[in-house]
DNA sequence: CATGAATGAGTATTCATTCAT
DNA sequence: GATGAATGAATACTCATTCAT
């Protein structure tokens, strides 16, 4: 897996530009008001901040949830390929391991509608959430050849928390922005070898 | 504080006696309801399974979301009351606090609406997360008085560890039930002195 | 079969009395309504004209669907109940079948949703199609034992016959009302004994 | 009247030949779609099944409507050139008034759009209406001259006739295909001039 | 006081038609 | 001329809350 698979906006060919250019604006919108008001907003406040019809943002997203997953999906995405990029410039296993949440939690500030959706399904859907996994069981392999990770972590021990703090972020987002370093730390502390009690 | 300031129904004098029975089942199904569905479940549900009528549950509770708060109100006070219930029983400071979060998260599992109410105000309300956070406190103060706690830990880290960790029960609550306690294990093992560096 | 099983417009016991009397306009506006505009008209129309909100009227019909199959089996039967207490009050077998389809054609001039639903389905909905058919059945039969059909004709043939009648009382009901009679006529007389060449 | 006058596809003069192969694909894909679907099948899948883009069609139709009904003329026309066709070449005029029915019906089977324009106006538009009138008309009369029509059937009568019984087509064209046959020749029956009693 | 019927603004989605490319 | 993307009013249905019985 390269980074150039999926940093890419991938321009369609054949495609006129100004609908490349709404479809573009359409999930930029939805982004922000996603991520403002979480997964349950009038679709209509969607098409007026993206200054098209509802028709066109129909046209271009046949249903609200489809259009919810692309920018769930592209979203994480981006966030993904920002951490693996820091992730696999980083020598130490450990701090690619610490860097990558750190780098992805960082991003997720505020983002209700991302947040909500690890609640309901675990994931945003199954093409990223895969490449979520894979990526943190990367990282993982790397600290457990290392000797650096405690022994018996799985990587969905890992993709579980990634969870549970992305939920800490956006807890904290307004009142105590910043907090959920502190936790990280903790959880990551819990995960070096030097704990090496078996877990349930 | 005493456990008996919270755990009572709170009879209300001059109350008419089916009006408390009336009250007590909405809550009930409410209960059930919530966890569940989740706060978004209609109101008529909630109704159907008290078998009360509308105007009812109306008198009771002026607004779905009163009933909601008074619900997980009630619901983290019995589960907090239990949990505290060990807590003072058990010797070892450390012991408390693990058997405090694993009780505490063990009453959660697959209760959407806690959980949720977790993710959008940071507590399901004033009253009863000061006493939750207040409980936290008390055993915090415990284990740090016996420097089993990790220096510079404070009562908002526990707190924010344990919505945080909520949050992963709901989510495994159906695919791997019991994952979290790894999680639990691993973020307490993290909160263990024998973690010294500074927290962020 | 008797007749007061379908004439009687069903109180429901326990049944507020302003819920029936809503129910009733609802089916009397949607009537009218169905009847002017076809089965396409837009819901709020009939709760307008109901002087109900959209709230009573899908309390009471879950369905537009629903409420139109409601409003057709409703309009139908009573047409039915007239038609067939003149039936059995003819003496004459073929009077009687003659009778029959003219009542019920006329009753049908100018009701766009009746006509329409034949079209679609080949009847209004099963229960009252089946006593429609029954009801005919009986005629037929009558007719037959007396030697007056020709020999050969089924019910489906006056079933069919009906439905194809009705096209022609809604297609004449403004240009030509009254003109169907002729076609009614025309059609009956082939259907005497005095035919007696084979059906295909 | 002669049959060239309808049965050729009028080539307009100045017009580029690939913008005429378009209006005939269009032509011919609303045929089958309006055939199967109905009036109300969205434009697009006309659009799609032409191959053309949805300006192209409204460039040649301007109206959904009209495109409708240019279908529908062209098509009850093609029919009616068949039927005339076979119509004169019939010596006897009862089986030319038969037959002509026959193979109108005949070709309507399954297809909703053309009934259902019979069932909205009356017909499928003034022009074509009128020359199935005027064919009707000449049957009629050849049929009268002969004394085999019963007397006092008008053209009216058996237009109407024709209305009811194509209802009668589709209604049955799935569940009992071929029973409309039956009726026709009941219809048919009643016309003939055994039966003499005067018309309401 | 209990009941559950009534309310009506709000929501996702479709489709005939127009217009920029 | 051709294309197909854009438009936006229209439509069926929901649900927190109120109010007549």
């Amino acid at each position: 897996m390269t980074l150039a698979d999926h940093a890419a906006p991938a321009p369609r060919p054949g495609r006129r530009a100004d609908a490349e250019r709404n479809r573009a604006a359409i999930i930029e919108a939805a982004t922000v008001v996603f991520a403002e008001c979480g997964g349950g907003v009038d679709v209509r406040e969607i098409a007026r901040r993206s200054g098209v019809g509802m028709g066109t943002l129909y046209r271009h997203f046949p249903t609200k949830d489809e259009l919810l997953a692309t920018v769930l999906e592209q979203q994480l995405d981006t966030w993904l390929t920002d951490a693996y990029r820091q992730a696999v410039a980083t020598e130490d296993p450990w701090r690619a391991l610490t860097g990558f949440f750190e780098q992805l939690l960082g991003n997720q500030a505020g983002n209700r509608a991302v947040v909500e959706s690890y609640t309901a399904t675990g994931g945003p859907g199954s093409a990223c959430v895969q490449r979520c996994y894979a990526l943190i069981d990367q990282l993982r392999v790397r600290c457990a050849d290392a000797g650096v990770l405690r022994p018996g972590v799985t990587t969905d021990d890992l993709f579980l928390l990634s969870g549970a703090l992305s939920q800490a972020v956006l807890t904290t987002a307004e009142s105590h922005p910043g907090q959920w370093r502190r936790l990280l730390r903790i959880s990551l502390d819990g995960l070096s070898s030097r704990n090496a009690e078996p877990l349930p």
